[in-house]
DNA sequence: AGATCGCCCTGCTTGC
DNA sequence: TGCAAGCAGGGCGATC
């Protein structure tokens, strides 16, 4: 599941391979990987045609590509399944592809957007003064952004009446933290996923703000090792999927620290998984 | 308005 | 062997 490492891995690659470049022909193959753009299929591909590609952004788990000056972005996110594909452009068809956005140059490549469980999708929006799609306006910073305010999220914890966990995954108090990397941070912070944010002290706070920072910059650095090729590697599944996790997916298994099974609790429609002894659960729950 | 919940979707795995 | 249920789960709209 692309989370805000995996996010990154695949702006750079836009960022190297389709920056620059106009758009000569698009192709949407499946209406609901356009269901985020209002006019319809027809409309996204007609008003995408001629544009031309900027260096591409991201806040969390959006990415978005500037188009000719700015005044429009395009915006993609992966949902659960989502890639965006650098192919040449006589390769065969994937399977599950969505969109396909031809260009006018002779480089031989086209930008693809395959999606098996369609969670994803992309969209043409204005942007807002300071460049952000409009209709992510209300997405939080991401811990790896420069600006994002450590005080502030600490704040704003303490008012919250909601635990943890959930308030790792609302995209509006702190962005790109997904389910793996929520549980992961948690392990190593020591902290149940129901511990209610209201009692979380500031050094509490930083200490799992440095948690998160540090399970995605190592996540970062094994996605961008394999990332070299003519290839905007998406694949949640293959990129680094064999990258070390401490907590999720580990039932049953020995806790890193401890040696205790690591246990799974349904939790939300998803799981949580955590280590019974190292990260109690709180009094009240 | 903050918090919670259900729904969208497909393919692989599990169980009867 | 076949079929159904379970599971993966981000984001958004509805609801209280």
């Amino acid at each position: 599941m692309p989370e805000l490492p995996e996010v990154e891995v695949v702006r750079r690659g836009l960022e190297r391979w389709t920056a620059g470049r106009t758009v000569e022909d698009v192709e949407v193959l499946h209406p609901r990987a356009v269901r985020r753009h209002l006019s319809g299929g027809g409309d996204f591909a007609a008003r995408l045609r001629g544009l031309r590609f900027g260096t591409a952004m991201r806040r969390g788990k959006y990415l978005w590509v500037p188009l000719d000056e700015a005044e429009s972005s395009l915006l993609g996110h992966l949902g659960m399944s989502g890639q965006l594909l650098v192919q040449p452009e006589e390769a065969v068809d994937e399977k599950h592809l969505r969109i396909r956005i031809r260009f006018d140059d002779a480089l031989g490549t086209e930008l693809r957007f395959v999606d098996q469980r369609t969670f994803g999708g992309l969209s043409l929006h204005g942007n807002t003064p300071d460049g952000l799609p409009d209709v992510i306006a209300h997405i939080a910073r991401d811990p790896l952004d420069p600006a994002f305010d450590d005080t502030a999220f600490h704040l704003a914890l303490r008012l919250r009446r909601t635990t943890v966990k959930r308030a790792l995954l609302d995209q509006s108090l702190i962005s790109g933290v997904g389910n793996i990397y929520a549980d992961e941070a948690l392990w190593r912070s020591k902290l149940h996923y129901e511990r209610p944010t209201a009692t979380l002290t500031r050094p509490r706070t930083a200490e799992l703000l440095g948690h998160v920072r540090d399970v995605m910059r190592e996540a970062l650095d094994q996605g961008g090792t394999s990332f070299d090729s003519l290839y905007v590697n998406v694949n949640g599944e293959s990129g680094y999927f064999d990258r070390s996790l401490d907590a999720y997916g580990r039932e049953d298994e020995p806790c890193r620290r401890c040696g205790t099974p690591m246990r799974r609790r349904p939790w939300m429609n998803r799981s949580s998984y955590f280590c019974p002894r190292c990260q109690r659960p709180p009094r009240v729950s």
